[in-house]
DNA sequence: CTGAAAGCGCTTACAG
DNA sequence: CTGAAAGCGCTTACAG
């Protein structure tokens, strides 16, 4: 009890060399069925426990992925499920490097990089920080960005598609019979927002609508500029398509609050299909993102960049959105470690745009 | 490029020996300036970064600090940046361990257990599940329990004082008038609500109240069983005390849709203070446990048990609340390792209890 | 101020 | 099937 016992201990107590204990640690054959029944009483007897940290230094291999996450909320305990359970199964563990308390990513990728602790990384990023990706991708740490759609980005990257996901939402309302539909940035300047609106603007082609530069509105994170905005509208839109769930929420309650209907009076889609822990009003017809499916196979992937060998659960490339050109080039299964991923998302309809009747009814009133 | 230099490398290229680098890495005295800089800029030159694996092996400390988790919304990411501040300050970096895609705590407890990496535990459980916390306390790693208090547990532990906040939630209603005041549990099993659940008896047993039992609601998630409850009884509750937000926020959607205003119809206090995401209808009145500061404190305590020598940036047991017999014996300060901590919660006032003119007309509605 | 040597707790050819 | 020895990349008395 004084001391932890060591593999010497072991081989002490049960008279044979550290060598053979270490063998029936590892599970090699070729030992002698009897001896390894007595070392292995000996080690139960002491609770022996070996040291990681000894092992992977003899071993040269490390066994702890690092995951570098902005912020813990929204969607984020989701995705980290996904890869828990794959980290776990391949007997490897988390380090937790949280961006949340900092200014930027700066003095976090350093810690990553001097504690070099880890065998590889899992970085969820949101904006373009083109100097941290960098001065990542130039260390030699094995890196996977997670949902952060950057084609010209050197290193691997998994997330949804999120041109094909608006295209969806867009769509669904355009099959509701709406006409004038608004895009509602939550915030100006991140990528996905724009690939989003990207999507939307396709699928308004794709029905011969010319998309309005009007209707397409930014908001500050409250829903109470965007919706005075909409109230100042000669035409209004009869639908929004909403960039993500919290502003839609949002907006679904200022609405509420001028006494309008949703979605009688204008249909609502959002994106990320993040559920509120408790109750709403309105239940939310919502783009679905992937998350768990996400967080599998960036880890997934980090994992095949680490050791060439490694199987994945099931092949990514297949389920994948073929939108990366990259992605042709690497379909021989050899290159999948430098590749681009977008994970298809699903439209879950829910009652926040209503059936189709109810629209022919707003557009009459808008005609 | 080819691999990574070691400090071998470093000390050939330097034309010294490794213990003289090792020296500079430590920055330990006794060497001279000269020799320094030229290993200093070898190391530069090789982009050097000292192996962290073989440094703890050698030194024969761990600096791994494990986090046990259920789960990771709600309250959790606020705990986890309380930690992550600390952990980081300090020189440790964070394993997480969830043990939210498994039935129970065993299998992880196991998996902490004999990969043995982290020099000490911190672990949130919501249910009393004696085996495997008696299995962590036996198994000699330091451990520190947030958010349980069992105060016969051995573990030392850091929660919010249940009992207090929900004295200080009852209070606050009582001083507003009411006097038929309902508890509702959002499940029955979890000793945090029956210690909240003392306290609001406590608040009313001053004020000169008999609990009446009748007002003791369980709720299964949905608010829905504990309303028809209510509108099913003789006399009705004027305010109602949730055992937490989630329920509280369910509830207050529910009233809405049978047309109860709150606060004009009943009043609601939550408990916990995590404000959701986006707009809601009405802001909630609750008890703000404080979450970052548990997160802190329970780290820090864990660093204590690590080192003795280890400072906390705050006298935690002044700031604490002296309501565990154990704490008196304690207030010397060497027994802070084997301690129970219960932090301080605050009411945070909104609008979901209106002030008390409302309710002295609200309670002439029922006399 | 500096280096040679032993050691941290394990693994892994190599020889037997 | 088993053991002696060298090694993983670092630290740390010890001697100089």
């Amino acid at each position: 009890m004084a001391k932890k016992p060591t593999i010497r201990d072991i081989a002490r107590l049960a008279g044979v060399s550290k060598s053979t204990v270490s063998r029936v640690l590892n599970n090699s054959a070729n030992v002698d069925p009897f001896t390894r029944e007595r070392i292995q009483r000996v080690i139960e007897e002491q609770d022996f426990v070996p040291d990681r940290t000894a092992m992977h230094l003899a071993r040269g291999d490390r066994r702890l992925i690092g995951m570098l996450l902005p912020a813990l909320w929204s969607f984020m305990p989701e995705i980290i499920r996904g890869i828990a359970g794959v980290v776990e199964e391949n007997g490897y563990e988390i380090i937790l490097y949280s961006s949340a308390g900092h200014k930027d990513f700066r003095s976090v990728v350093d810690r990553v990089l001097t504690t070099n602790l880890t065998a590889g990384l899992l970085a969820s990023i949101h904006t373009h920080s083109p100097q941290h990706l960098i001065t990542l991708s130039r260390s030699g740490l094995p890196v996977v960005i997670i949902n952060l759609t950057a084609l010209r980005l050197d290193s691997p990257w998994v997330s949804v598609d999120n041109v094909g996901g608006a295209r969806l939402a867009t769509r669904h309302l355009l099959s509701l019979g709406h006409e004038r539909i608004s895009f509602l940035f939550p915030s100006p300047d991140l990528p996905c927002f724009h690939d989003r609106y990207h999507g939307y603007c396709q699928a308004l082609g794709e029905a011969g609508i010319e998309p309005d530069p009007i209707l397409a509105l930014y908001d500050d994170g409250s829903a109470v500029k965007c919706l005075r905005e909409i109230q100042a509208m000669s035409a209004p839109p009869t639908a929004i398509v909403v960039g993500n769930d919290y502003l839609a929420y949002s907006l679904i309650m200022e609405l509420g609050k001028r006494g309008w209907r949703v979605p009688e009076d204008i249909a609502i889609v959002g994106f990320d299909d993040v559920i509120p822990p408790y109750q709403s009003s309105i239940e939310l017809t919502t783009v679905r993102q992937p998350f768990y499916e996400i967080g599998q196979c960036a880890v997934e992937m980090l994992l095949s960049l680490l050791d060439p060998c490694f199987k994945p659960s099931r092949n990514w490339l297949e389920f994948a959105v073929p939108s990366d050109p990259d992605w042709q080039a690497s379909s021989d299964g050899r290159a999948w470690p430098s590749c681009h991923i977008q994970l298809p998302p699903t439209l879950t309809v829910r009652n926040s745009c209503g059936s189709g009747r109810h629209y022919s009814r707003s557009i009459q009133r808008e005609t």
